[in-house]
DNA sequence: GATGAATGAGTGTTCATTCAT
DNA sequence: GATGAATGAACACTCATTCAT
């Protein structure tokens, strides 16, 4: 068949749709003309413009929160006792990301799309991931905790949405970046190659000494 | 005057509300209901949408970017030869940062708005903020390529844009991370502290080692 | 067979919508998800909207007119010379009426639904009735003729109005009234009693001494 | 000003379309096209379209029941002790009825307004007029009250209702009917007359005897 | 200098109905 | 005999903007 499905279609043009303007600035009809697909659709097949977003998300979360459960069985597995080295665990966490792309769309959208969920997640979409992969994702940290046993845990915690957030906001941000660096630095720099230059960075982040202890700062700011 | 003029009101109220919802989510109505003013106020006195948009920028970026030229002004004059060190450098960002919503209304909102910058800048705002204050932020980029004369520029370029991903991200979603910190770690993180916590991270970021020189990867993703 | 049939079942939870929110604020999803068929069925048996609403006064419509004119047939055999009196023609139509949710659904539901004929009927519904009850309804007024023949002919037909508006208003909105009256007045008010206190008011109605002669009135409002 | 201001043509338009085709039936589209007014300028002028339809009911209704208090002012104090009579009563309420849209707009409207109040009230309207109005209509009840002393208090509930059933649902399907007696008995009714001849079977209806004490009833219905 | 009124374009959603299977 | 998919039309409502005053 060579015309993929209406609720396919549907999801093929959101993901891009979303990932190119946000969700409140992308309109069903936005979706449904370039889809070439009835305006009722929508609401026909996902219920609600809400469900199509989450709809949008669980096409790349879905095989991903699953290929890391499976992974990290596999490290679970083979550091039997002791747990999985840091490095070991975010090389596999890049890998999975990289890996579900690859059989879905893009990778850049699949970033763009994370993105979205931090910064514009109205809170149907932040309750549908928490529910939905809020138990893979306390899995990782706990072999993250493992990982870094001289941490204390109120640090790891920040410096893990340090690192998500270094990671997330460049890869979402990519291609405006990367316009830039092309024309000053005459190197083209792929997804692959962006991800091999920020491990070095996220470890020395998570590896980086305590913070000074705290001499009585002036005034709170809030 | 006790009733502070129209043109404040709209930017105060405005401010509050895209940091809450974004830009697209807050509507005129939204801002001059709760502002008390005049629908046709906005209109009448920025020209429209995308204009208040930049006029509440400005109110944060103007006096932060003079203030960040002057203190450049006095680190050039202090390390007349050889650059100003990496810690000095950042740690003058910071204070320049922390100083503007002093005297304006929240750091929070501050942090919301860059955040918004980055992930809703629907073109105009983005022109707009490369035109306005696109030469001091590459008189930051010179100081800092002094810092760090060991890093290749390709490589800085990427890992000033890393550790803005870190600040920005984590501090224009501090609410809700705070939220979880507070409930599972029992200590509340302040702005001031968050930043106490992020300078080790970002300068072990930036002083990470080069990544391992490319073996050939399988193959490119995009 | 436990599970009644598909016309069934849309019939059966119709009539319930139907009377609960009227016809056009119930819709065909409203039915078919309600009664576990498809969204399509109902115009694949009844080829419409407004033939299933005639469907479903047919089903009560059908039976009660059958009934009266059973039960007109025994009356009028039995008083044959000179009319049925009017207490026992009233009569007989409220067991009649009576009768039939007996054997169907509710005779709350058949009150609503006769009320809606009346409020709602959009033409085709006031149509269909009087097409197929018009006659019927027309002997049941030659009897009641015969029953009151000092009244004059414009004059009774509408008392017979009067009494309609009377006994349809009251039942078909006796939920709500039955709720005041329970909480005001301690006393639960069963349909059959309900019945039992319009007699009295009915008939009276129908005996009511003509109005006064016309003395010429101010000004014809319209 | 010839053209009358959009707010008047707006509800000038809506009450006839409601009366006409009750509310779900009249949508906004067919409201603001009559009336050669914006799509928009409903929500604008009024919020909603159930706003609208309040405002619709009270501009009869505001002026009704201020003018039903200032009569009953009257009618206490000229019977000061003992209650006003049944006929003086009912007399005054058909005259505040009537006095209402010689000055706005028509009685058949308003009549069918109040028989959609009854039967199409979604709630949001019930609980308008019962705010709005309810105060006016417990002081009539209190009024009938005195005026029948010998009826027990449900009794005279019930009764008051059938009586409203009676008028209500009579004028509110005037035009109907009308065109059944117009044809059949040669003689126009008008609205004055048609409560001339409704005053005697209302009367004769409140005053019935009470209904034959109750022998046990076979089954209940329901 | 400021505003109430108005507007055209657009939003997500729901509707009864159709049709290929 | 029955249904999942699809659709065009319509729905109430909101939007940023304009304009006469």
């Amino acid at each position: 068949m060579a015309r993929p499905d209406t609720v396919t279609r549907i999801l093929d043009t959101a993901e891009v749709l979303f990932a190119e303007k946000g969700f409140a600035e992308t309109s069903l009809r936005n979706i449904t003309t370039r889809a070439k697909v009835n305006l009722a659709a929508v609401n026909y097949h996902f219920g609600s413009k809400k469900a199509l977003i989450q709809a949008v998300f669980a096409r790349y979360l879905d095989p991903f929160s699953e290929r890391l459960n499976l992974a990290l069985d596999g490290l679970e597995a083979r550091y039997r006792n002791g747990g999985v080295p840091l490095e070991v665990l975010l090389e596999q966490l890049a890998t999975s990301v990289l890996e579900v792309p690859a059989e879905r769309n893009s990778l850049k959208v699949f970033m763009k799309l994370l993105g979205l969920a931090y910064t514009q997640a109205q809170g149907h979409l932040r309750r549908y991931i928490q529910e939905h992969y809020g138990e893979t994702f306390h899995r990782f940290v706990r072999c993250l905790r493992l990982a870094t046993p001289d941490l204390p845990d109120a640090e790891r915690f920040w410096r893990l949405h340090f690192m998500l957030g270094t990671v997330i906001f460049t890869l979402s941000g990519l291609d405006a970046l990367r316009d830039i660096a092309d024309s000053e630095y005459q190197e083209h720099m792929s997804v692959r190659e962006l991800i091999r230059h920020l491990r070095p960075v996220v470890v020395a982040g998570m590896q980086a000494p305590l913070p000074a202890s705290l001499e009585k700062v002036g005034s709170a700011v809030e």
